[in-house]
DNA sequence: ACATATTGTGTTATCTTGTAACAAGAGATG
DNA sequence: CATCTCTTGTTACAAGATAACACAATATGT
C-alpha cells in the first residue's frame, strides 16, 4: 500500500490550519478533485483533519488554538471572574512568594501576573501546567493527593509542604461565603489546608465571583477576620459591607 | 445582554458531538435559518464549535476523542515504549505504593495498569492528571519546583515528601545508562530525587529505551546494582548483560 | 427626548460545495 | 484467465453557504 500522494496530501493538511479543497487541486492537477475530497474524508476518519466547507482543518491545530482558549475561558461568569482577577492581580509585587488556589477564577490571574520574578505556589496542577510558560515564575507544586473531582492536590503531604513554605500573598477562591459560616468549602480536606495556608499567609486576597456570596458549604476554613482583601464583581449588600469594615477587610469590586 | 435563545443553542451545541441545523431549526421555528447559522458562526468564534457541512461539532468531544489517541501515541519510539510499558506493567500487583517517574515512556504504563487498588506517587503532573482518570488508583504529585524543561517537580520539597513515602516499586526511565556512568540524568535536582527515590523503593524497574543505552549525561543517580529490573526493547550487548547479570539485574525485552 | 449608531434579524437570489451513483481501470487472488 | 476488490473519474443533482439588502429593536450620545 504505497500511496505517495496520500502522504504528500496529509503533510499539507497537518501542516496548517486549515487548507482549501482548492489548494490541493492545484498542487495535485494530476488527480481529480473527487480523489482530493476522498482524501479528506480518509484523514479525517485518521483524525488528522475535520472536514469543513471548502476543505479541511488540521486536528493539530484546532487543539492548541483550543487550548489557548482554554485557560482563560473555561466555565461560567467568565467575564466577571476575569474582572475579579485583573483587580486582585494588582497586589501581586516583584520578588514576592504567591499562593494560588486551584479554580477557574485563580486561573484568570495568569494573563495578568507581571512579568517580574516571582515564586508561586499552587495546589492545582492545571494551573501549574499554565504558569510556567511565563518565564519569570518559578512555580511550586505543592504535593499531595490529586482530588478526582476538582483536580486540586491536598492531605496531609500538603499540610506538611505548606507549613514549611512562606507566603507573603495567597489568592483563594472560596465556594462559598456567608457571614453566618464565614469562608466555606465542599471538601474537609481541602478546607484543612486552605486553613493552614491562611494562617501561614501575610496577607490573604479571597477572590469570590458574587454568585458564591451568601452560599455556604459543609466546611469552613476561615473568618471574615482572617482575611485581608476581598475581590468580588458586584458590590455585596450592607450587610456585608459592615462587617467587612468592622474586621478590616478591604473589600474590591471589580469593574 | 440577554440571549435566551443563544444561551439554549450553546447548549444544545456542546452537549453532543454534532448538531445539525435542521435540528436547530426544528428547536427553533420561531427565528429563521439565517439567524441560527450566525448562532453557530458566533460560537465557532467563541471555539466551543467548528462548523462544517449541516451544522456543527462540539470542541468539547473533539478534544476528548483526540486526547484517547494523545495520551498514547506522542512523540518518539512509540511503539517500543508501549512494548517496554507493557512488559514492565506485569511488576504491578494490588494494594501496593508506586512510583512513577516523569516522561513518555513511563507515562505509556498508564493503559497497562491493573484495574486493582492502587496508590501511585509521580513527579510528573502531566501523568498525574491523565492516571487520575482511572478510578482505581489514588493519584500523589510529589510537591516541589516544576522544571520548565521537562515538566517534572524536584528539588528539596520533593525529597523531603519522598522521604516520608514508602514505596514499593519504582517506575524509573533515565536519559542515558553506561556501564561506567550508570544510569544518569541531564538535571542535578532530578538526579537528587531520582537516587534518594532508588534508596527507599523496595524495588527499582528501570524502563529505558534502547536508544539511550551507552549514553550519559551528566549527574549519576544510581548504579547498576541499585536496581532490580531493567526494562528495554533490545537485547543490549553481552558485556552489559554480563554486568546485569552480576549485580543481580532481571533484563526483560520487551518484544 | 431626540437623532443616530449599533446590533440582531429576515428575505432573497445566487453560487459554491458536497454527495450519490455508476463506470472504468489497476492490481491482487483464486 | 476470470473474478474480486480497491482506487479513481465522471456526471448530474441536491444541499448548504454566502452576500447583499432591508427592516426592526435596542443602545448611545447630545
Amino acid at each position: 500500500m504505497n500511496y505517495p500522494r496520500k502522504v504528500l496530501v496529509r503533510e499539507i493538511l497537518v501542516s496548517k490550519p486549515f487548507t482549501s479543497l482548492k489548494e490541493l487541486e492545484e498542487r495535485f492537477p494530476e488527480v481529480s478533485s473527487m480523489t482530493l475530497r476522498r482524501d479528506i474524508e480518509f484523514f479525517e476518519r485518521q483524525g488528522d483533519v475535520i472536514k469543513v466547507r471548502g476543505g479541511a482543518r488540521s486536528m493539530k491545530f484546532i487543539t492548541t488554538s483550543m487550548e489557548e482558549s482554554f485557560s482563560t475561558r473555561s466555565g461560567a461568569y467568565t467575564f466577571s471572574k476575569q474582572k475579579i482577577a485583573q483587580a486582585a492581580s494588582v497586589f501581586i509585587e516583584s520578588g514576592r512568594s504567591l499562593f494560588f488556589d486551584s479554580g477557574s477564577t485563580v486561573m484568570q490571574l495568569i494573563p495578568f501576573i507581571p512579568k517580574t520574578r516571582l515564586s508561586v505556589n499552587t495546589t492545582d496542577p492545571n494551573l501549574a501546567l499554565e504558569l510556567v510558560k511565563k518565564d519569570n515564575v518559578m512555580v511550586h507544586i505543592v504535593g499531595g493527593l490529586l482530588s478526582r473531582d476538582n483536580l486540586s492536590l491536598s492531605g496531609m503531604q500538603s499540610i506538611d509542604y505548606i507549613s514549611k513554605t512562606n507566603i507573603d500573598l495567597a489568592f483563594i477562591s472560596p465556594s462559598g461565603f456567608s457571614l453566618k459560616y464565614g469562608f466555606t468549602s465542599g471538601n474537609y480536606t481541602e478546607s484543612e489546608l486552605k486553613s493552614a495556608i491562611v494562617k501561614k499567609a501575610g496577607c490573604v486576597i479571597m477572590m469570590i465571583h458574587s454568585s458564591k456570596i451568601g452560599k455556604s458549604l459543609p466546611y469552613t476554613f476561615c473568618e471574615l477576620g482572617n482575611v485581608q482583601k476581598l475581590v468580588t464583581d458586584q458590590m455585596p449588600d450592607s450587610e456585608i459591607l459592615d462587617a467587612c469594615r468592622r474586621c478590616g477587610v478591604e473589600v474590591i469590586v471589580a469593574k
